[in-house]
RNA sequence: GGGUCCGUAGCUCAGCAAGGUUUAGAGCGGUGGCCUCUUAAGCCAUUGGCCGAGGGUUCGAAUCCCUCCGGACCCGCCA
């Protein structure tokens, strides 16, 4: 037998079936199934969830762990099981630091659960927390997600976790040491993990939980002050006892999202590699304290921007979910953070146009339009269109054009009438063959960018004797001119008269009229342009 | 100190978690050409890579494992 056929005969009796829609997102699905299975649970639900971050401005990042999350839940549910997605809303968190661009009266607020803070965007929503969190979830649902709300401040106010709760409270010198052994942070041996608002000032971040009285359920704490993010917030000193099942506080972090997953009977959760050691210490008190198995976990990377820096939700020149929509498409943006799991992604318009690009490919694979040989790999392709398109993809392609090609039509189209001069040229160079469907918002989308990211024009130019000599019989020429043709040909022309290579004239005029060396034809150009528009300018460099 | 990700063509990257149509792909760039006088766009052709290094597993490795080198990030305050 010699290696060929072995190689066929190896190659396809390998050849696993195809998980659910091949993707990622079907595998990790498969896996959940598998180990819910083993552990003896009820199938009925399958939860995943996502937290909301509600105290700064909603970045690609916090959009990104909402729809890996809710990927999961759908891979889930195709492979024949319930599942359900919770967005789960931490607007109970107290603001830690005012968030660059954001008001400075916020600065009057550290401390305090963003939830009770007054909505100082605009006064449109009933806090501050829930303004934030409402920027995230009209992303959310932009995108197409479906998903089951849940605010922290009512999750703690109708006492969901209040079982939770008392077991922490009662277990709290074993969970120091756990969170002392998987952190290091010494901080819980001594101190509860529970933040109560305080009733004097009302801040949370402030408080100190000293002593738990589990008769009462109840704990004392002291308004000592904290230190956070690098500066003290200064407590008023206040002694209180709060009722812990009464939802006048919270847990911390380091043992909440353990409660959360426990009450909320939550099976996944993919989480940043920022969080990972709460992650770790959560998941040993669902084990140690609520012997309950925590739910599968993936890690994933955080998402950088050009500069490879982390995008904060605190630190300013924020990537929005928003940011994008205005330039590509809700899906582009869902392909993005879709197509790759676990590895480092950059956040930032530049990944717009390629992204527009890619889905356009994609959905040339999933309508048939382009065949894939490999059975894997076109699985893999149709499987990301879907879940791109939330499980929902449109019954009939889009018109796809190359984001370039719209780009520099953008750039050269004359005010007023971009949209029509677009249209005209695409019409012209055959890219509507095939329908129109969607043309409107790209035309947007390329406009949009131009407007904003369009490079200036080069307003001096400076010109030899010769060039000017030359520019100024142009536009004596160009006054003659009446058609394109003629437009076209006294460029020539004049660079005959004048000596010079018709190719360093050309360069010459690109360079006055758009900043660059090269451009589209110039007769077509300047009739578009208009004659006199066109003059103007040059007579402008020959005077600059 | 602990941890994660990345290293593939001049550039940006895909492929890697399902090892076998992979004798390794795409886009951009470069080069040559087409579209009536060179110039955007578009189209065609072409150029280009010891898949970071070394070892291991395997009939077979860019792909899995180990070590090392280089780059980035996260944690080591707090939440």
């Amino acid at each position: 037998m010699d290696s060929g056929d072995r190689t066929m005969s190896t190659k396809q009796g390998e050849r696993p079936e195809i998980i659910g829609r091949g993707t990622w997102y079907d595998k990790a699905a498969a896996e959940l199934i598998e180990r819910e299975k083993k552990l003896g649970r009820s199938l009925d639900c399958i939860r995943t969830e996502s937290g909301l971050g509600a105290s700064g401005i909603p970045h690609i990042g916090s959009l990104a762990d909402v729809l890996r999350n809710h990927a999961v839940a759908q891979g889930v549910r195709i492979q024949g099981y319930d599942a359900e997605f919770i967005a789960f809303s931490d607007d109970k968190d107290g603001l830690r630091k005012v968030p660059v661009g954001l008001p400075d009266e916020l600065e009057d607020w550290l401390g305090f659960p963003v939830s009770s803070i007054p909505d100082v965007l605009g006064g449109c929503h009933d806090s501050f927390g829930a303004h934030i969190t409402s920027l995230l979830l009209e992303a959310v649902e932009v995108s197409g997600v479906d998903y089951t709300f849940m605010s922290g401040t009512k999750v703690y106010e109708e006492g969901v976790l209040n079982d939770e709760i008392v077991a922490i409270m009662e277990n709290h010198g074993k969970i120091g040491t756990i969170i002392q052994e998987e952190l290091g942070q010494e901080k819980y041996t001594d101190t509860l993990p529970y933040f109560a608002v305080c009733e004097s000032c009302n801040r949370i971040y402030t408080t100190n939980a000293y002593r738990y009285v589990p008769e009462e359920q109840k704990l004392l704490y002291r308004c000592k002050g904290m230190e956070v993010k690098g500066r003290w917030l200064e407590g008023c000193d206040h002694e209180g006892e709060v009722d812990v099942t009464a939802g006048r506080g919270k847990l911390s972090w380091k043992v909440e999202f353990a409660a959360r997953w426990h009450a909320l009977d939550i099976r996944f959760e993919a989480y940043g590699k920022d969080i990972a050691d709460s992650v770790r210490a959560n998941d040993r008190i669902c084990r140690d304290i609520f012997g309950w198995e925590p739910p599968m976990h993936v890690q994933y990377e955080m998402f950088l921007d050009r500069g490879g820096k982390k995008i904060s939700k605190s630190a300013g020149n924020v990537f929005t979910p928003q940011v994008w929509h205005r330039y590509g498409s809700p899906q582009s943006l869902n392909l993005l953070i879709l197509k790759r799991f676990v590895g480092t992604k950059s956040g930032s318009v530049e990944e717009i146009p390629p992204h527009m690009d890619e889905l356009d490919d994609l959905e040339e694979v999933w309508f048939g339009k382009r065949k894939v040989k490999d059975p894997m790999e076109n699985a893999k392709l149709r499987g990301l269109y879907e879940y791109v398109w939330m499980l929902n993809p449109p019954e009939e392609p889009g018109v796809h054009i190359p984001y370039n090609l719209l780009l520099n039509l953008a750039k050269v189209a004359p005010k007023g009438v971009e949209a029509k001069f677009i249209r005209d040229k695409l019409e012209d160079y055959g890219n509507l063959k095939d329908g129109d469907a969607g043309l409107e918002r790209r035309i947007q989308y390329a406009l949009n960018w131009i407007e904003d990211f369009g490079e200036p024009e080069l307003h001096q130019v400076s010109l030899t004797a010769e060039e000017k000599k030359a520019i100024s019989s142009l536009v004596a020429a160009l006054g003659q001119a009446t058609d394109e043709e003629a437009y076209q040909s006294s460029v020539f022309d004049v660079a005959r008269e004048e000596g010079m290579r018709p190719g360093s004239f050309f360069q010459l005029l690109y360079g006055i009229l758009l900043g660059k060396t090269r451009g589209p034809r110039f007769g077509p150009f300047t009739a578009t342009m208009g004659k006199e528009t066109v003059i103007a300018e040059l007579k402008r460099a020959i005077d600059a």
